[in-house]
RNA sequence: GCCCGGGUGGUGGAACUGGUCAGACACGGUCGCCUUAAGAGCGACUGCCCAAGCGGCAUGAGGGUUCGAGUCCCUCCCCGGGUACCA
């Protein structure tokens, strides 16, 4: 009975078997030893998972995407590395351990091994032996020895700052972990509280991250989302100086032109000279008021755009260097530290914000540059949007347009030493420390006599202690472990203690891919000619949601990397793949809440991985958002059948005509035979193109689901004929459902599919000796007629013309232009 | 607000650089065959309207360019994502 049809639960696991004996999708680093490794390299990457609980949907989407193309580069002749790991820190295991009690290792590793088992049944092409996972001393050595090059190079540094606290979670968080002034993990408000802190200098990467975008295969909007991110602003300093203090107060501005309008000088709530403006003046104590309510403000109500604008006059003023007038300074909100100099030029007239204060405070408002024609807009500011604006009230450069003013204002304060050009970023340094336990610690010891000292590199890894307590106290669990913290000073030997942070988790992901290369080397995180070997990364596939965090921090590690010679690209990622989500049968995102959450086990339990890996391919583009339906699914299933028993029928196991190793094109074939054949090279040529660059899988399964369909409608072909086209459909499918290609393939060959090359369709098969030209008369299809394929112009006219649906809508009417698109119609133009 | 996507049958989606009456492939639906029956399988039909034709209307709405527009241009509406007091 089960050998009679299709079943994955036989099929399956008989394959998975011979590549997991045979170590098959395993690639040696040994360039040159064979003539298998001389050829040219592809190196596919999915981003590694982190491993919580069982694999979801979006898992399987996402391996069978890369999986799909790992098969295909290998079928085309390409050498191909294929690995998998785990980003095995991170905070659900630790909050489960405060939980339960339960070590977030013993917890973690129970998961990968379930992922393991996931990947298996799913039958991903792995490498498995190079299996890595970034919890492991093992791994986690290599990401403190980076730390450490970081350190040395002035990459990785502490600093005092106003950052981003989760009271829930206890911990700081990166600018880019905070989502709507709520913790990206959590979803609690972020507090922001003055601490030291570990960064990253990701700034001092920031033209370089910008610019080097143009030299990968990205999809566009992720570009923009970095460049957004990057946030690169060209403008000018401009030096504004308090007489009475004698103290000097640059500005950042894109908007020099505008200088001669600036009427008053604003400061955020946490300048550092607000205090000492305000001392003094009868302005003091409303000033102090007003800045401890700022800062104990939430950030999300911070942040908060649409509300009014406050502040406080600091009874103080500073010279406007191009006017020489006294105008007041205040601080208000709206201005934040963070950015620029933390002070700004306040333009009412042209700034929509200035203008917004400048108001509720009874403040003047100087138009300095007036619209290229009628008048600005009463009521708001007047944001110059084109060239041909011209500056009013500006003294010499009046009559000026703004662009040339710009330009011309900057130059004169240039000269006068009042001003610069100046270019700002809106990116900030990354903020690395966590005060939390499940990660990898950092390799640093405090000594009361030498101060910071990096732990020497012979001393790694610095392994994570066992602590009873996982529960974070606004520090980390590892200060409690004593014996870990007290140690020796690597310098002088006296008595000091480490650093009880442990790093941020998108740490550990921003250079997986390079240990991938060389993941067994103990002596070094990687040798430089085996990365040269692989790198960069040629197919990286993922989601969008991690557009900006890992995909920005892992392109700054390769350049800070490269930057010190180890290693040779500046890029990690040649090409990157966003794929969409599988939302849940309801259309909306899975949750558990929702109760819409599909488990891929259970399906691939019941209509086997191949089955569940096409559909999840066949729903649609693989990089727009897809609701489940399993309905659909069961016509894929039923689709992968009807491949099998064509295979079955075909081949001698069904005791019919069939044979073993006969799945050649025949000879000659002619009328229906022909048309099968025909048909099987026209789905190599649609599968292969939609397969290059393209990623269109949903339309390449179709293309063998028609060719599968015509083998069944020309189910009186020759045999031959048949069975070549079958084969043809396994080996076409084979990157989408492995087993039930390799199996049917061999069904008819006696073959492994994976070790054929990829077909080639015949160019002469693509075409037919005729086509079917549509006849037009004015754009409207009137009818058709048989064409000789190739004829010329005058004859298709012909043709056309003498086209009977042609001829009656042609009656009474004039011939003004007759328009052939060769092999294609005719439209026949009358009056 | 700004920046990206995207609006096509009952549903998911096809349609290469504007060119075969748009709708491949699949789901769902209807009918039939096979079967004792169920299931599976196989086959046919399936955008809308209609006086049924060599007919009309249809790719969010409205204009435009063109012999010809889902595809290009303009205006607007809706949906999704990113981002936002960044000077």
């Amino acid at each position: 009975m089960s050998e009679r049809r299709y079943d994955p639960t036989r099929i399956e696991p008989k394959w998975q078997e011979i590549w997991a004996r045979e170590r098959t999708w395993e690639v040696s680093n040994q360039v040159g030893a064979s003539p298998l490794d001389q050829r040219e390299k592809a190196y596919v990457v999915e981003m590694l998972p982190y491993p919580s609980g069982e694999p979801h949907i979006g898992h399987l989407k996402n391996y069978a995407l890369g999986d799909a193309i790992a098969h295909y580069h290998r079928r085309i002749g390409q050498r191909v590395l294929h690995p998998m790991g785990y980003d095995a820190f991170g905070l659900p295991a630790e909050n489960y351990a405060i939980q339960t009690g339960v070590h977030p290792r013993t917890s973690t590793d129970e998961s990968i091994a379930a992922f393991q088992r996931a990947f298996r049944r799913w039958g991903i092409s792995i490498d498995w032996s190079r299996e890595l996972a970034t919890h492991q001393p093992e791994y986690y050595r290599w990401t403190q020895w980076i730390f450490l090059k970081l350190f040395e190079r002035g990459l990785a540094y502490r600093k005092e700052a106003a950052v981003n606290w989760c009271p829930n979670d206890q911990t700081v968080l990166a600018n880019e972990q905070v989502i709507d002034g709520r913790c990206e993990r959590c979803g609690h408000l972020v507090e922001v509280r003055q601490l030291e802190q570990w960064f990253f200098r990701i700034t001092d990467y920031a033209d370089r991250l910008l610019d080097d975008l143009d030299t990968i295969d990205w999809p566009e909007h992720v570009k923009t989302m970095q460049r957004n991110w990057i946030g690169r602003s060209d403008g000018a300093e401009v030096t504004f100086r308090c007489e009475e203090l004698g103290i000097d107060y640059p500005v950042f501005t894109t908007r020099p032109d505008t200088l001669f309008g600036a009427t008053f000088f604003v400061m955020a709530p946490e300048h550092p000279d607000v205090f000492r403006l305000a001392a003094g003046t009868q302005y003091e104590q409303p000033v102090h008021e007003y800045v401890n309510r700022a800062l104990s403000e939430p950030v999300e109500d911070r942040e908060a755009t649409e509300k009014p604008k406050t502040g406080e006059p600091l009874g103080r003023t500073v010279t406007n260097p191009v006017t020489g007038e006294q105008i007041p300074m205040y601080v208000s909100d709206y201005v934040l530290m963070e950015y620029g100099t933390g002070a700004i030029m306040a333009v009412p007239a042209h700034d929509q914000r200035d203008y917004d204060f400048a108001v509720a405070f009874g403040l003047p408002i100087r138009p300095v540059v007036a619209p290229a024609e009628g008048e600005a807009p009463a009521g708001q500011a007047f944001v110059a949007h084109t060239a041909n604006e011209r500056l009013i009230n500006s003294d010499i450069f009046t009559g000026m347009s703004a662009v040339d003013g710009q330009q011309a204002i900057v130059d004169w304060l240039d000269r006068e030493g009042k001003g610069h050009p100046s270019v700002s970023f809106r990116l900030r340094d990354w903020l690395v420390s966590r005060q939390r336990y499940w990660g990898c610690p950092i390799p640093i010891v405090y000594c009361g006599r030498c101060g910071m000292v990096p732990v020497p590199e012979r001393d790694l890894p610095v392994e994570l202690p066992e602590v009873d307590d996982y529960q974070p106290r606004g520090r980390s669990p590892l200060a409690a472990a004593e014996n870990w913290v007290n140690v020796r000073c690597p310098e002088c030997g006296g008595s000091a203690r480490r650093e009880t942070d442990t790093m941020d988790t998108f740490v550990d992901s921003s250079w997986y891919f390079l240990r991938y290369c060389d993941a067994r080397n103990d002596k070094a995180a990687w040798d430089r000619q085996v990365l040269k070997a692989w790198m960069p990364v040629d197919q990286y596939i993922g989601g969008v949601e991690h557009a900006i965090l890992h995909l920005m921090y892992a392109r700054f590690f390769i350049k800070a990397l490269a930057d010190m010679h180890y290693l040779d690209v500046q890029e990690p990622f040649q090409a990157l793949f966003t794929q969409g989500m599988i939302l849940g049968p309801d259309g909306h995102k899975m949750s558990k809440s929702r109760g819409n959450v599909i488990s891929p086990m259970p399906i691939v339990d019941r209509y086997g991985a191949d089955a569940a890996r096409c559909y999840i391919l066949f729903i649609g583009p693989p990089d727009q958002d897809a609701a489940w339906s399993e309905t659909s699914l069961e016509g894929v299933h039923r689709f992968l059948g009807r491949l099998w028993r064509l295979g079955y029928e075909l081949s001698g196991d069904a005791g019919g005509a069939g044979e073993a190793g006969a799945a050649e094109q025949p000879e000659r074939p002619s009328g229906d035979a022909l048309t099968v054949v025909r048909k099987a090279h026209w789905a190599i040529d649609k599968v292969s193109r939609d397969l290059t660059g393209r990623f269109a899988f949903n339309t390449a399964i179709s293309a063998v689901m028609e060719l599968v369909n015509d083998i069944y409608r020309y189910a009186g072909a020759d045999p031959e004929a048949r069975r070549f086209a079958t084969a043809t459909a396994a080996s076409l499918l084979f990157p989408f459902a492995p087993h039930l290609g390799a199996e049917v393939y061999e069904m008819l060959t006696g073959r492994r599919v994976w070790e054929e090359s990829w077909p080639d369709a015949d160019p002469d098969m693509l075409v037919t000796d005729t086509f079917e030209l549509v006849c037009q008369v004015n754009g409207r299809v009137r009818d058709r007629v048989r064409a000789p394929s190739g004829a010329p112009r005058e004859e298709l006219e012909r043709l056309c013309l003498a086209a009977r649906g042609v001829q009656t809508h042609l009656d009474g009417h004039e011939i003004a232009k007759v328009i052939v698109v060769p092999d294609k119609l005719v439209n026949v133009v009358a009056r």
